[in-house]
DNA sequence: TTAATTTACTTTGCATGCAAAGCAAATTAA
DNA sequence: TTAATTTGCTTTGCATGCAAAGTAAATTAA
């Protein structure tokens, strides 16, 4: 048996490296957009439904609030997204693409495709595998 | 069929949020210990292995060489570490463990059981899984 | 109604992750 | 040997992640 110290045995560290591999696997991908992969995580969402609250955004996407309001704005700046005040709660912004953020959607939707070709010995069933798993662990970690 | 650019369909995703969950879950144990997660994982390394040069560290803790730099300074600042030069490569700067970065060790033996307690229902079996199948991504994703 | 509290965000400060530039020592090439 | 290149690390600049403080608007309490 090995040290429970030992970093070879333990999952945390294996998301830590993780994660930071699929932000570096991304990022050629995303620089044609020009953008980051948590900006492009908040433009998925988007795509998916906009005209939505910023704390939707930040719901769906798992992004802190702190962070997405700076994502919100560089998005902003780049032309993806417009801002609209709720007219019912004045303290609500409602974020909504613009018709070039529209457009985009169109050139990301290539890069899933791209990123499986990076993952090609990964089977059907492995992926299904990690993501029952991986929400498993989500749920354990979110309640405490 | 969902589309492809759902959030919900993504193993990426997955990884930012977990990786950011755990990161989280450490905190409250680490604080103890007066240190982050990453500083942590150098701790951790060190503790099965010290006066390693720099290079060595971050082969092992797969944690970038500039953000190392930073990190280190950290730990020799709180007292956990000291450096040495190489004598036959002046080049080389070896990492040691201070006799109070030893006695740390005692203090941190604690955390992986804590951890576990937070995941209660993650079985033996499925750790070994996603083990595998995490270092499978990991070879994957590495020679690019 | 007025004060206290809650809610939705933004701002700030600190710690990375990472690309890129910089530096000094070691190694190669000419 | 001297110049060019490589290697091991540090520094810098930009983009988060996150806790904490700050703000304005809405809701509750008194």
């Amino acid at each position: 048996m090995t040290t429970p110290l030992s970093l070879n045995n333990q999952l945390c560290h294996r998301f830590y490296t993780l994660s930071n591999a699929f932000s570096r696997a991304y990022r050629p991908l995303l620089s044609q957009l020009g953008i980051t992969y948590p900006q492009y995580v908040v433009l998925m969402s988007l795509w998916e439904r906009d005209d939505v609250p910023i704390s939707e955004l930040v719901g769906h996407t798992r992004i802190d609030g702190g962070a997405m309001s700076l994502i919100l704005k560089k998005l902003e700046k780049k032309g993806f997204i417009t801002f609209s005040a709720d007219e019912k709660d004045r303290r609500i912004r409602r974020v909504l693409l613009t018709p070039f953020g529209h457009q985009q959607k169109a050139r990301a939707e290539g890069i899933p495709e791209q990123m499986r070709c990076k993952l090609k010995n990964i089977t059907q069933a492995e992926a299904s595998t990690l993501l029952l798993l991986m929400d498993k662990l989500n749920a354990e970690l979110e309640d405490e």
